[in-house]
RNA sequence: GGGGCCGUUGUCUAGCUUGGUUAUGAUUCUAGCCUGGGGUGCUAGAGGUCGUGGGUUCAACUCCCACCGGCCCCA
């Protein structure tokens, strides 16, 4: 009975469907009325929330602003950078009417902001003592999404963040998309327990009016690569066509330098499929909107009272500590009912506790990760005892993923060895040539592009997997999301 | 971009092939009891524009068309 209200698949046999389960009915998201929209609810909401104040806090550490921007962008604006609008507009939603007047300069649902930005910031930026200028902004973007849409992974709206920077040289721009990589790094890593490589993408993959991108790169359960999020040197392309310049201390008028950067509920996503098992979510405890659920049992009212006092002790002191805590004292719902639905939501660590234990003077703790069960008596080292389990939590649940990224990373230098890996799921690091060409070639024969040009790559004089020319560089092949 | 499958109450579903009285069952929800250490049981009650629009017909959940939405496989 009622296995419809959990999982019905398992993750390994029908992984797409698992993860569209997961979505639902950990109550993270629901499908909106328009395809490709999808309604973030209060629970998936609150996991946004921790991983952007983690984030936002590392941003103002290092000297970012928050701002916000409108929604809307007049096309002629969109188009002041040649290459960048035509990469988006195939994407582009468009604003043509207001009420029955048509727009005469129609207007775009922003797919990312850099044109509007920039507009503002050449008003703004007048001298050199102005910069640098370091702002983020939360919102959303929009980017029509015909086929194949998934909850967090491809919808046409979606959460994120953008950051958008302007420096006097090149160096110090060059240095803040640095900065910004290396704090997303430490956010996924730390944070989401999801390990990724950083590098650069190829001139291809790049974003469009980038003079370069860096990425970082997560491997997931079914062998496709998830981009994470990525850091953009803009170098002075956008800044000549939007006049962003400022006097130098030599009285010169000079183009400025900019980054922008962002990373989006994707994570989300990511997080769902790396972590998460047969019975449904698996939190980090640093992300989890709630990392201890307490589940008091008791079979009278006397024991009830006693029961919920203890649990309500034990909920204080650990509110204490900070950490996010939850009595479920529903009296409609049985332990077991509620031991699956909180097993379901991912919450890393559940306290049982009910008058067998308070007689012996202990409660039951319960690892999500493991579903291994734990004694832990009362006494003054309780809440170490506790915070303790959750950071094991969070490391094995990194070292999980860890060992992942390193079963499905391999080395292939024979190009029928690399679609025979290919079909496996893998990360495939390849000799390439550099040519664009050679790139083209694989993605049509095989799926798979260029996802990342690892920073600590090794040289290598090996031929390019395809064209046998030799090659300088080691890449990372995968069929991505 | 190509191909296939699907849509009946909050959820899962029967009915559709062969059109015909009040649309099946479970779950959920509400009230009351019984229970309670891994998805309890009983009694009573509530819940439906059969995805939307059009067509065929005396009659459409059922047949036809379009649209909307979802899923899967391939590039």
């Amino acid at each position: 009975m009622s296995k419809e209200i959990g999982i019905t698949v398992k993750k390994n046999e029908n992984f797409s469907e698992w993860y569209t389960q997961v979505v639902l009915k950990a109550q993270l998201a629901d499908y909106a009325p328009v395809k490709g929209l999808i309604v973030l609810r209060p629970y998936g909401y609150s996991i946004w929330e921790s991983l952007k104040s983690s984030l936002d806090q590392k941003l103002k550490t290092s000297g970012h602003e928050s701002a916000f921007l409108p929604v809307l962008i007049p096309e002629s604006l969109l188009r002041k950078e040649a290459s960048h609008f035509a990469g988006f507009t195939p994407e582009v939603f468009w604003v043509t009417h207001s009420g029955d007047t048509e727009i005469g300069d129609r207007l775009a649902l922003r797919p990312t902001s850099e044109t509007l930005a920039y507009s503002m910031y050449s008003k703004w930026i007048k001298s050199w003592r102005d910069l640098p200028l370091k702002i983020n902004f939360w919102n959303t973007a929009l980017r029509a999404e015909i086929k194949s849409t998934k909850p967090f992974l491809r919808t046409s709206e979606f959460l994120w963040q953008e950051g958008h920077t302007v420096h006097t040289t090149k160096d110090e721009a060059e240095e803040e998309v640095m900065t910004i990589l290396d704090i997303y790094k430490k956010t996924i890593e730390e944070e989401l327990a999801i390990p990724v490589i950083t590098g650069k993408k190829s001139e291809k993959e790049k974003f469009v009016g980038a003079v370069y991108t860096t990425t970082m790169e997560a491997i997931m359960p079914d062998g496709k690569a998830l981009q994470m999020g990525t850091s953009h040197f803009l170098g002075q392309n956008f800044s000549k066509p939007f006049d962003v310049k400022f006097l130098d201390e030599q009285n010169v008028e000079t183009f400025a330098w900019q980054t922008s950067w962002g990373v989006s509920w994707r994570l989300i996503g990511a997080l769902i499929m790396v972590h998460g098992d047969d019975k449904g979510l698996v939190l980090p405890p640093r992300v989890a909107p709630i990392q201890v659920v307490i589940v008091p049992i008791y079979y009278s009212a006397s024991d009830k009272e006693v029961v919920l006092n203890k649990a309500t002790q034990i909920k204080d002191i650990l509110e204490k500590k900070n950490l996010r805590i939850k009595i479920d004292a529903r009296d409609e719902f049985t332990p077991g009912y509620k031991f699956h639905d909180w097993e379901m939501k991912g919450v890393p660590l559940r306290i049982e506790i009910g008058p067998k234990d308070l007689a012996k003077g202990k409660m039951v703790l319960v690892r999500r990760d493991d579903l291994k069960k734990i004694d832990l008596t009362f006494d003054i080292n309780m809440e170490a005892g506790i915070i303790n389990v959750l950071n094991e939590i969070q490391k094995t649940l990194f070292e999980n993923a860890k060992i992942l990224l390193k079963e499905r990373t391999k080395k292939v230098t024979d190009f029928e060895e690399f679609k025979k890996e290919l079909e496996k799921g893998m990360f495939l690091y390849s000799p390439w040539c550099g040519d664009q060409k050679c790139e083209e070639t694989i993605k049509e024969s095989t799926g798979a592009d260029i996802r990342v040009i690892p920073f600590d790559g090794k040289s290598t004089n090996s031929p390019c997997i395809i064209c046998k020319k030799p090659s300088q560089l080691e890449v990372i092949f995968a069929r991505g999301y």
